[in-house]
DNA sequence: GTTAGAATTTAGCCAAGACTAAATTTTGAA
DNA sequence: TTCAAAATTTAGTCTTGGCTAAATTCTAAC
């Protein structure tokens, strides 16, 4: 049983992570959507493309686009579980804050062995989540649906869960831990200002909290509370907390 | 204050690490023994030293070999830092045997930022030592000095007090860590066999063991027993128990 | 002191992955 | 329908860190 890709860098590793999500968030992955995900020029962009093609990782449509094989969404998945369950995994055994989990686990997710990716699994018991509330594929490969309503969505007077946040700039992530507004958090849904106007939640301390409308798009909820496992480690401090 | 080696590779940190450990074993470097340390031809190794002298890491001698600096020093010891404080993160967090957190180690150490190396030293208290035994270089980068005598020096009837094993072959590990050689682990030297015959030690549950005069020369002890901070994860098997 | 063999360095090559500039293709507005 | 601008690809270059083969230097046995 041949290891197909035990030999795939930490560049392409990042390539066909990127044309994942890009797919999964925006439907296509154009070859400047890839150069702007990972920084780097749109020449470089399309010489990899052709080599994940060459690999039979990705399909290349000339100046159409690309998109992942099966053995490419694979791999894609590998990384993603790689990323999510080391999020997890340094902010429960290390209480490393939400914010900070993603510039280590982008670098960490390469190295990791499928030992120690064993070993993180179990400590943590198979978990289902990261600390964004983003879905941890399994071993297999298999990954939950993407909610479909965020705050932005959600009707006003509605009683919502957090699911998952979106955001991934430090300082929005850490504005939204000091309002509360982290996975398993229930919110309420004031209002809608007008013309794009931000969006006003009720948290669960009673605090009224008004939020940018391109924030509150990437802040997914589901409108019955379903109870979930604690992803969150506890704060410690006691106020002015910074999680 | 500019840092001035942010922009170090892997490759780069493993040259430094391994120029360091040649020279604090073996008292010099050459261009040969570096190439064998790390698995590469002699001409990669000369290459690479070259570079180390141009960025005034390492003082070469054409010919004679590579010394560090004190720059040079000080970069390696913080790779040395990083190796060992990820060994025992692993080891103590995870539970991941002991012959298990050297190639664990060696990819990560290339990827730990200061923020996350300052994280695991929290968690484990600051510790001064790996699970080998191997002195944590401080912050700093003060490291202890090294055991001067080992299981096949001490005279026969010592009383001697594990203080680090050397060996780094997985298996030979294995095999030490069954029969209860680990750091802090009490045994007695009850006799050398002649013509570099094996050393005869009896551990601390009274069992009488044979060990090869070599692997003994790589189990460095102390006279006295000092206590010490356990390392070593509590086992979680009951018998047969493999680290 | 020679000199063969060991150790080391030099020369030349390669692959990965980035870049800029130039060429090509697609697209949308007039 | 045309055509300029935007998007994309191609061409050519660079750096890093490997490699092998050949040249050079060192060393030890004679
Ligand atoms: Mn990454
Ligand atoms: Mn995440
Ligand atoms: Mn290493
Ligand atoms: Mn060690």
């Amino acid at each position: 049983m041949e290891n197909k890709h035990a030999t795939l860098t930490a560049a392409m590793e990042d390539y066909l992570k990127a044309i994942y999500e890009l797919q999964a968030t925006t439907g296509t992955t154009t070859t400047t959507a890839l150069a702007t995900a990972l920084n780097i020029s749109a020449a470089s962009a399309t010489n990899m493309i052709k080599k994940l093609a060459e690999l039979k990782l990705a399909r290349h449509s000339p100046y159409r686009g690309v998109e992942l094989t099966t053995a490419g969404e694979k791999i894609a998945l590998e990384v993603v579980r790689h990323h999510r369950l080391i999020e997890l995994f340094l902010h429960q055994a290390l209480g490393i804050p939400w914010d900070e989990v993603h510039v280590e686990a982008h670098k960490l997710e390469h190295v990791l062995s499928d030992n120690l990716e064993n070993h993180i699994a179990d400590f943590l018991g198979d978990p289902t989540k990261d600390p964004h509330g983003d879905p941890i594929p399994s071993k297999a490969g298999i990954i939950a649906d993407r909610e479909r309503e965020s705050l932005a969505d959600g009707a006003p007077g509605a009683r919502v869960t957090i699911q998952r946040v979106g955001a991934q700039d430090p300082a929005r992530l850490r504005y939204l831990r000091e309002l509360g507004i982290v996975p398993q958090a229930r919110v309420n849904i004031v209002a809608h200002a007008p013309f794009e106007g931000p969006v006003r939640v009720r948290t669960e301390d009673g605090a009224e909290h008004a939020l940018d409308r391109g924030l509150a798009r990437q802040i997914w909820v589901a409108e019955k509370s379903r109870p979930k496992t604690r992803v969150h480690a506890p704060r410690k401090m006691i106020k002015g907390s910074r999680q």
